[in-house]
DNA sequence: TATTGTTATACTCTATAACTATA
DNA sequence: TATAGTTATAGAGTATAACAATA
């Protein structure tokens, strides 16, 4: 039974709601530690996947990441400005533009990735590492299509 | 092992990556669900606590749903337009508004628990009721201050 | 015709600073 | 002086429609 002063009601029986609520103080803790640096969960995102899949064009990153291809535009100039990403017509499609990092950007991922596995270790300070893995198992069979 | 082509990078270890994922896919469906109501996630989570605590006022919704105090008044405004809730001065201390639920606050909060909670089974499809459990545990542990 | 990237736009959510009225 | 609510405002995130270049 949840303590009198946290009692929320039947809110506090949906998923929904605990989801939003973690995930909030997750992003929040994120641009904590993100601090001085400018970086961004979506940025990070987008950065890992360009990293994992060199030569991938941004409608591919916007698609893993469930980003619209309009609200893909500014993010992808953002890195670029930024000299994490370089961009060049793709060879085989001139309509897109082949992604690969820098080594500006190699090194931006190293620095903040540090810093993120201990803003993670700070989140699941609670949780046993078993715990943490089948959190994220349960996570990617909410959002993730069955096999 | 990810199949190839979800492989999201170092991305993919983060619990903060997935929870955002699942968090996003819990809204987007939430939002259908709601469709024709105008009922959303924060609104619902507002007339929740208000069913579970007439009286209260809107700044302490606000703490209890980590929601600042000057984005509570527009939500808080919509709720009274809509003759959701209802907002007295608080005979205590003039400062603040005692909120309670209407009878049409009432009715609104039971046709959309209804489709909330087809909405979650919807989502958790492939959870059991165990895992379903452990799940809202393991992210109270994440956000909520420790006992 | 369909697709990649783009522009323009709008709405929600979130965050801070400064105000008012009461305490 | 501190607190409850308010206003104004700005930055992110997210959504759709329409366009150019290429497939």
């Amino acid at each position: 039974m949840a303590r009198d002063d946290r009692d929320v009601g039947v809110l506090g029986s949906l998923v929904g709601y605990h989801l939003r609520r973690a995930s909030g103080a997750f992003a929040v803790d994120f641009a904590g530690a993100m601090d001085g640096t400018g970086m961004r969960q979506v940025l990070f995102a987008i950065l890992s996947i360009v990293e994992s899949r060199p030569g991938i064009n941004q409608g591919a990153v916007g698609q893993m990441l469930n980003i619209k291809r309009p609200n893909m535009v500014a993010l992808i100039n953002e890195l670029i400005e930024r000299r994490y990403l370089e961009r060049i017509v793709a060879p085989e499609d001139k309509r897109a533009f082949a992604l690969t990092l820098t080594s500006t950007g190699r090194a931006i991922i190293k620095k903040t990735a540090k810093r993120i596995q201990e803003h993670e270790a700070r989140m699941l300070g609670r949780l046993t590492e078993c715990e943490r893995q089948k959190l994220i198992d349960l996570l990617a069979r909410i959002y993730l299509p069955h096999d």
